[in-house]
RNA sequence: GGGCGAUUAGUUCAGAGGUAGAACGCUUCCUUGACACGGAAGAGGUCAGAAGUUCAAUUCUUCUAUCGCCCA
């Protein structure tokens, strides 16, 4: 390849760089996945997005998690495959087509089925790359020729043939059931699309005359539009205070009807009267109460929401509309003994949020225990690991508490129902080949389920439906199961606990994925989930037109913490955006002075100075470090790792100390040296950087000269030295720290930083320091701004002092002297230095301590007061001698 | 009702059984040759409260309070 030689400009500009880069590594194939390769496979399938969105902060942090996975394994010598693609959504996309051709006048009806569902696939092509689009903004390194859409043909084979081959082992029946309808979407959900929220209501007190005496019995509801399909009135087996009423007839108020008082233990004594209403076609409790007494199930709301036609005045009525009549209907017969505000949990459609009713419908059902045993033991075997690990018990416990899963949709959109019924006969058939004729009747009257399955349904195949299952693909063979999955919480039971049961169930008892990486949800600044309807969404596109994917991405790595919700704001990005500025001026510099530079040859190791060997042990500290975590999925520390690193200790200490060098003033090999070590530690860096910032890391691995490659066909760091040296770590803390003292004594003094002040005095009492003192002279008088560093045990007049350590720090300021604010700064000193003073000694003098406390400590401890003491004795003598 | 998580600087958040960190904001100073999208030096915290374990708790345990989420 030949890129272009690169100068860089004075500031970082991402708009230029990054459109660039992912066409090149698009068209030299970077992404795509060989499963023909002999390298270890490392594969991730794309938590598919809905194919009617569009890109969200959410996607964007997952998706970057996903991303820097991918490309440091790529470094790492995998053969990756990260396999993109989109689900059709159901529901969703039914209604963003629906509301299109409202907007024409149309309705779905109008256009009949199959219109319809051409019309949905003509939007699909005209809009669903949409997000696909988006995600190349982002950098994400999916390989691209083997995007998926979950209606896709061979999808659809997948799902037809899970179906039925569960059908055939038992796992799908059909039958009646009370499901959660959607009046507004015409359609079943499944418990977990029904939303619980709280709402106002009421708790109506109603009384119903006994038929054959005098009196009453009380009940209490909030849904009093239900009364009239009421077939019971239940109180619990041992309340005393009910008892007596069991067996008793009484007249359901308005419509007359006498039901029996019966006992079941699913009444709640304590609650309200003890007496509950039973509506079995209209309450999930009821239902059941209904089987176990085989109750009739009079069904009084339909699927529309409205009271059913043979209910006279009521007939078609809004439920809530019918709602308010009743109440007053009770109330003018005497009938409504009470009426008390609440607030309650109240269902609603995930999508629509119109108020759930439970329906008594015939629907499609996984039977779904034994698929989840299956599932928990997988977990338990630890053929599935959960990361952090506390989504583990959320996992088992709805697992555990798991009901069956209704499955069929009253949707045009998505896959049929294989299933066909002989106009005949009835007899339902179950087929993966479209049925021609009956094989109970031969008659070829066959009508096929007008139903469609959740989505859920397709999505919970996709990590080998799209890998080609059912056939044997070389690409299952390769990549199957997938290394990690990376989602949010939201999904572990739509998707997550789900793929599980059927990718077991599917796969032989193979695991769709080893690992689960379960992060945060994005939140807006307030904490709320963003959202469309909110209209709290921030977009991540501005985001990268504005600042750049890769701050974007840096800083969603950054703020991915185990366990924790991210709260995201632009200033957290205007931040991060910032290091990308940084990490590209310490590049232009090092660049400035590596122009005559050669690659490859190692510096020498007698011209090190204590900051290059520093840098060397750190750098290999940090390789190992970023390595470590970035395997234990730690995407938080390891950015702010690198950004603690690059900034606070290469860019602040080691280019600051390796200038003169660089310039010559060192001569000529330690020039060489030091350009051999620059080069070294650019290379790691922008290396371990790149997985996270791979746009602006390409950019300048190009301008460095590492070859024409691009970054990410380089390899992985491995530390540079094979040992870590803790005396050069120590000793360059020490500097550090005489550093910082000087440069605090000259802001005391009011010293303006640019001004060079002829000298300082060092009076070190221990020969160790007094060496490393002398050899770090020159770096010292360097940073900070001091022309000649002398060596005295005495002090100089009308000087400031600090002790650090049992080093003396004088600081000659002559005139400037305040002597009165000097007493007062050295006084406050020794009176913080007393306290830790006395606690120490308390400390030491504890039997307990010493007799128990590890030896490390007990001597740190003892070093610290030794320490202390000198230097409080010097503040002693320094107070002293100001105050003559 | 059951479960999970949170409570640390003015704000947003890291962190670890052994003297508390960052970013932003704030104060003072500085346009020196990579970067003012920058540099240097600061101020600012009883680590929600109580009890327990421990030589040692802000960190571990329990309880309480407040907030958030999930499930019923």
């Amino acid at each position: 390849m030949d890129y272009e030689n690169i100068t860089l400009s004075k500031s970082y500009d991402p708009a230029p760089i990054e459109d660039k880069w992912y066409q090149k590594w698009l068209d030299i194939g970077l992404f795509k996945a060989n499963p023909e390769s002999s390298k270890p496979a490392y594969s991730i399938v794309i938590p598919p997005p809905n194919v009617t969105g569009s890109l969200h902060v959410g996607h964007a942090l997952d998706n970057t998690l996903q991303d820097i996975l991918c490309r440091s394994k790529r470094m790492q010598g995998y053969e990756v495959l990260w396999l993109p693609g989109t689900d059709h959504a159901g529901i969703a996309t039914q209604n963003v087509v629906e509301k299109k051709l409202s907007d024409e006048g149309i309705s779905r009806h109008d256009l009949g089925r199959e219109e319809f569902v051409k019309k949905v696939w003509e939007w699909k092509e005209q809009y669903g790359s949409t997000i696909i689009n988006q995600l190349k903004k982002l950098g994400a390194s999916c390989d691209w020729d083997k995007e998926r859409f979950t209606m896709d043909e061979g999808l659809s084979i997948a799902v037809r043939k899970n179906f039925v081959d569960l059908y055939k082992k038992g796992f799908i029946y059909r039958g009646k059931y009370l499901i959660n309808w959607c009046p507004r979407c015409q359609t079943a959900l499944s418990d977990l699309e029904v939303e619980h929220n709280e709402h106002d209501g009421n708790f109506y007190e109603v009384a119903y005359k006994f038929e054959d005496e005098d009196g009453q019995l009380v009940v209490m509801t909030t849904r009093p539009e239900t009364i009239l399909g009421d077939t019971a009135i239940a109180i619990h087996p041992r309340d005393e205070k009910n008892h007596h009423l069991i067996g008793k007839k009484v007249i359901v108020p308005i419509v007359n009807r006498v039901i029996p008082v019966i006992e079941d233990n699913m009444v709640d004594p304590e609650f309200g009267s003890g007496c509950v209403k039973i509506t079995p076609a209209h309450d999930p409790n009821d239902f059941l109460v209904g089987l176990r007494h085989n109750l009739e199930q009079i069904q009084v709301i339909d699927g529309l929401g409205k009271m059913t036609s043979d209910l006279g005045k009521y007939a078609g009525m809004d439920r809530f509309e019918a709602r308010s009549v009743i109440v007053e209907d009770l109330k003018k017969a005497g009938l409504l003994l009470n009426k008390q505000e609440i607030k309650h949990s109240v269902g609603e459609c995930y999508r629509c949020h119109t108020i759930i009713e439970p329906y008594l419908s015939e629907q499609w059902f996984v039977r779904t225990r034994k698929l989840a045993d299956e599932g928990v033991a997988a977990v338990k075997a630890g053929k599935i690991n959960f990361i952090p690990d506390q989504w583990t018990n959320v996992y088992y416990q709805w697992m555990e508490n798991i009901r069956d899963w209704c499955i069929s949709r009253q949707l045009w959109w998505g896959h049929r129902v294989p299933a066909w019924y002989c106009e005949n006969c009835n007899e339902v058939i179950v087929e993966f080949e479209t049925p021609t004729k009956c094989p109970k009747c031969g008659s070829t009257k066959l009508r096929q389920d007008e139903d469609v399955l959740d989505t859920w349904f397709s999505s919970g195949l996709w990590p080998f439906s799209t890998m080609g299952w059912p056939e044997n693909t070389i690409l299952l063979n390769k990549f199957y199961p997938t290394s990690v999955l990376v989602t949010g919480f939201d999904i572990i039971f739509f998707w997550v606990a789900r793929m599980i049961m059927l990718g077991l169930n599917a796969m032989n008892g193979e695991v769709p994925f080893h690992d689960v990486y379960i992060h945060a949800l994005v939140r807006d600044e307030k904490g709320q989930k963003m959202s469309k309807s909110k209209g709290n969404v921030i977009d991540p596109l501005t985001i990268v037109q504005e600042y750049g994917a890769d701050a974007l991405r840096f800083t969603m790595a950054a703020l991915t913490v185990q366990g924790r919700d991210i709260f995201l704001s632009t200033e957290r990005i205007a931040t991060y955006r910032l290091f990308m500025n940084k990490l590209w001026n310490a590049s232009r510099f090092a660049l400035m002075n590596l122009e005559d530079a050669e690659i490859g040859i190692k510096w020498d190791d007698n011209e090190l100075e204590l900051h290059d060997k520093w840098i060397l042990n750190r750098i290999s500290q940090v390789s190992v470090e970023m390595t470590r975590l970035l395997d234990g999925y730690f995407f938080g520390e390891s950015a702010r790792l690198m950004y603690d690193f690059v900034w606070g200790e290469l860019c602040d200490w080691y280019l600051e100390l390796s200038k003169p060098a660089l310039r010559g003033d060192e001569g000529e090999a330690r020039r060489k040296t030091t350009q051999s070590v620059l080069l070294a530690v650019f290379e790691d860096i922008l290396k371990l950087l790149h997985p996270i910032i791979p746009f602006v890391t390409d950019e300048l691995w190009q301008a460095f000269p590492f070859g024409t490659d691009i970054i990410e066909h380089s390899s992985w760091p491995e530390p540079r030295l094979s040992q870590i040296d803790e005396k050069i770590l120590s000793d360059m803390d020490f500097v550090q720290d005489i550093i910082r003292t000087v440069r605090n004594l000259r802001a005391e003094a009011r010293i303006s930083p640019q001004q060079t002040i002829p000298s300082v005095v060092f009076a070190a009492h221990n020969s160790d320091m007094l060496t490393l003192l002398k050899k770090a002279n020159t770096q010292i008088s360097l940073l900070t701004k001091v022309e000649k560093i002398e060596y005295s045990s005495d002090k100089p007049n009308r000087s400031l002092a600090t002790v650090l350590y049992e080093v003396q720090v004088y600081l000659p300021v002559g005139e400037l002297l305040d002597i009165e604010k000097e007493v007062l700064r050295l006084k406050n000193d020794l009176e913080k230095l007393d306290k830790d003073i006395a606690k120490s000694t308390a400390k030491l003098a504890n039997t307990n301590f010493i007799d128990r406390a590890p030896v490390e400590v007990i001597e740190k401890e003892k070093e610290t007061l030794a320490e202390n003491n000198i230097k409080s004795s010097r503040i002693k003598e320094n107070l002293a001698s100001l105050t003559e």
